[in-house]
DNA sequence: CCACATTAGTTAGCATGCAAAGGGTTATTC
DNA sequence: GAATAACCCTTTGCATGCTAACTAATGTGG
């Protein structure tokens, strides 16, 4: 087997399992009016909170753009409040509210139920492996990044 | 390391690869008017022609709504055309306009170089191996769709 | 053959994602 | 200290993704 082709292949299962993933975990949640980004940033937030927006997109590997709406609706369902900073006024800190605790807590209990499944049959090392993988991957797209198009 | 924490690990990286190596391709092929998602339909249609989008869909992982949209835009940008079925009134057969075999070759050429460079410094059994496993975790998906929900 | 279910594609509504552009603050530079 | 740059958040417009509901055509049972 050729090696562009592994490659071509594991893209591919990449990009099918990314996407099954958040499709199974958004079927346990939607009911409770959470979304499989809504549950990372609830997991961030419990691990630490007051961030401003920009230091969580940074965690959370989404552009400000978009955490800006993201935001907007856990605030509307409240899951979030968004408090001025008081050192600069152009932040805001991002901080749980009492009902986004208690559904970090639920999400936490879904999400570890899902991973048991979802991981079955899969040894730890291999996991291991295969992150060690994904993160050369993630390095080498940063260094992508960083060369512009060619007009 | 306990397993929980690093399957979390796992399918933190596994959403971040994910997401960039879709920004990533994008942003190479956006000035030609093509997306990932594009050009992952015109290699399946490269591959194979005059499938109907039920089968197209099936093979490319999408629901038929999302890829009915993705093909309006195809459609719309002279990639693809969509043609009678004659046996069966309500299919349509997808084939690559000869513009749409044009940038499929393009997108091709565009796709190895990107590899390329993101899968630098990973043995090709390291990618074998990490296949392997994210081909176990679809499985155990497929498993977890088939249970529905409890009210 | 006719009622009924099933299937293929579409539409509508919602939630992410992105890039680009803009407004208000803060930092830097001269 | 004023002009300028940089930064934080937001808005806008576009492209995917999904589910649910709908239309048209095909299959199936009786």
């Amino acid at each position: 087997m050729k090696r562009d082709v592994v490659a071509s292949e594991f893209l591919e299962v990449l990009t099918k399992v990314s996407r099954r993933v958040r499709t199974a975990f958004n079927q346990q949640v939607t009911a409770h009016g959470l979304t499989y980004p809504r549950a990372r940033t609830l997991f961030r937030l419990t691990k630490k909170q007051n961030m401003t927006q920009t230091e969580l997109a940074y965690e959370l590997e989404l552009e400000q753009a978009t955490l800006v709406r993201l935001l907007d609706r856990m605030e509307e369902n409240g899951l979030i409040k968004r408090q001025p900073d008081l050192r600069d006024r152009r932040a805001k800190l991002v901080a749980l509210t009492p009902h986004g605790e208690e559904q970090a807590a639920f999400v936490r209990s879904i999400a570890d139920q899902i991973r048991d499944q979802i991981f079955e049959g899969v040894d730890i090392s291999e996991l291991q492996q295969a992150i060690s993988v994904l993160e050369r991957i993630t390095a080498n797209l940063a260094d992508l990044e960083d060369v512009h198009v060619p007009a």
